[in-house]
RNA sequence: CGGGGCGUGGCGCAGUCCGGUAGCGCGCAGCGUUUGGGACGCUGAGGCCGGAGGUUCGAAUCCUCUCGCCCCGACCA
């Protein structure tokens, strides 16, 4: 049997394209760039939907639906906006065989729209704070595209916040970074950083960006979820307005957040290994598979039999499939690493013979034996150390890949390395974009946790306290 | 936008240099034997060779044009 995964070693990129294929998360669109989500990749979107949007609700979030369409006047608007997205708009110029007025966008983010309906909802003081989130499809006409990471069109959620006051926006702001980070770590066993990010690299229209940055499996970082202050920059541009207690008028502070399908690249780049994806328990559609094993009618009545009463056993207290096909044991193996389960049973005669079953963990691959009956009450136990085994695994590959530096050259060495380079930083945006002509590698963060421990500006020189990560990135 | 690769049954490819009845593996369907780490046998279905022109008695193959996809690099969630 041809290897249908390359390895990790020979071809990290390919490896990800054959792990993507060979799970049944996605397909290739018709159109360049564009990507079907197949049902077992949609489903880890769903869950991640659903995670998510439990914590959205939780912190006074409603969701609500805006149009795909933006008149190009809106995106105008903004001057930093539109400067960031023009090059990667997609723009209707027809629409029922005539052509139009005004040019369409095609949604590449919504700050402008829902501004110009913010505009509208909000009178008073006492229609803040107004916290609404939206999950949709937006459009980015990228050059080079990868499934799941950066393709023409993606879905994602996008937080936007009105408050009164500056405070209120930036404690939001940094509120919703840290609903993304506890669910990184929380329910995705990713490990990230979590910080600022320098102007160079904010949102077009932000005041002050922060990002969840995660290291991948090839030592390239990630964003993987970002939170914007945007002040009162679209409050401006669009009116959006507020009568306070002093019967004054005051512009709006504003937030916005997002969190995309890119995240099940994070998921497949941090889990994954040779022998396929490997999906963290909380977020996996099927954390136990059952593997019935037996050589005749009369063996597969009794495994079934074993089988039916585990599955009533087990009830709803898991996320549970039973693989009955007409194939061979070992198919149904690989099958299942492949598409990351993290557990497998298996019953054959002999387990019910014993009345024990095997349990496979999908994140060390051991295989161990555990009496029928005890399983129900430990399969929550196991699922845990799966869990913990991922995030464990995942947060030693950070730790390894990250690199302390205090001159240009340990940078160039700790940057060959791949990962995270630490350095002290003082520089400005042009000493950033040199280093990225220079090195290839960008900040990805102004860590929120810093050691304050001054010293001199790996590049300039300069007497500081503040750390930087670097890193190559997607 | 630069560099590279590739378009031939559902998928992966050979055939193209050197024109002559379109082939292989996997998958798929049926039957049988199998089943504790990707089984095997037999039978079968399925392709106007990306598209358009041209050369030729004859084009997957040669020529011209064109469309598309993938990978790598610069920019980006």
């Amino acid at each position: 049997m041809a290897e249908r995964i390359t390895p990790r070693s020979t071809d990290h990129s390919q490896w990800y394209l054959d792990v993507i294929r060979e799970a049944g998360l996605a397909d290739y669109g018709p159109v360049r760039g564009t990507m079907v989500i197949r049902p077992y990749g949609y489903a880890i979107w769903e869950r991640i939907q659903q995670g998510l949007d439990g914590m959205f609700k939780a912190t006074g979030h409603q969701n609500a639906y805006f149009p795909m369409f933006i008149p190009m006047s809106f995106l105008e608007k903004e001057k930093q906006h539109v400067e960031g997205f023009a090059p990667e708009l997609a723009v209707v110029t027809i629409g029922g065989g005539k052509t139009l007025e005004e040019p369409l966008v095609v949604r590449p983010t919504s700050e402008t729209i829902i501004n110009h309906m913010f505009s509208t909802w909000i009178q008073s003081y006492r229609d803040l704070p107004l916290l609404i989130n939206q999950w949709c499809n937006v459009v980015r006409w990228e050059l080079r595209t990868r499934p799941f990471l950066r393709t023409l069109e993606f879905l994602w959620q996008e937080g936007h916040t009105a408050h009164a006051t500056a405070e209120e926006a930036q404690e939001e702001t940094l509120r919703m970074l840290e609903v993304y980070r506890s669910f990184a770590h929380d329910e995705a066993a990713v490990p990230v950083v979590a910080g600022r990010k320098t102007e160079r690299e904010k949102f077009a229209g932000a005041d002050a960006s922060y990002t969840i940055e995660a290291l991948l499996g090839d030592g390239k970082a990630l964003q993987s979820g970002t939170s914007h202050n945007l002040g009162q920059n679209f409050a401006r541009a669009f009116h959006t307005q507020y009568l306070d207690t002093n019967n004054t008028l005051q512009h709006v502070w504003q937030t916005s957040w997002g969190l995309s399908t890119r995240f099940i690249g994070a998921i497949i780049l941090t889990h994954g290994d040779d022998s396929g994806l490997r999906l963290p328990p909380r977020l996996a559609p099927i954390q136990v598979v059952i593997v019935p094993i037996y050589r005749d009618d009369a063996g597969k009545a009794a495994v079934m039999a074993a089988v039916d009463e585990l599955r009533a056993a087990l009830g709803t207290s898991v996320r549970l499939h039973v693989d009955d096909r007409d194939e061979r044991p070992g198919f149904k193996f690989t099958e299942w690493e492949i598409k990351g389960v993290p557990l497998r049973i298996e019953i054959g005669p002999r387990d019910v013979e014993q009345g024990v079953v095997t349990v496979a963990r999908r994140d060390d691959g051991s295989k161990t034996t555990v009496p029928r009956a005890d399983l129900p009450g430990r399969i929550g136990a196991l699922l845990d150390a799966v869990q913990d085994g991922l995030y464990a695994q995942a947060s030693a590959f950070v730790a390894d890949n990250t690199h302390a530096a205090d001159d240009e050259a340990s940078f160039t060495a700790a940057l060959a390395r791949g990962g995270f380079v630490r350095v002290l930083w003082a520089g400005g945006s042009e000493d950033e974009a040199a280093i990225q002509e220079a090195h290839g590698a960008t900040i990805r963060c102004l860590p929120f946790e810093q050691p304050d421990a001054p010293g001199k500006c790996f590049y300039t020189g300069k007497e500081t306290s503040t750390v930087a990560l670097f890193a190559r990135a997607y």
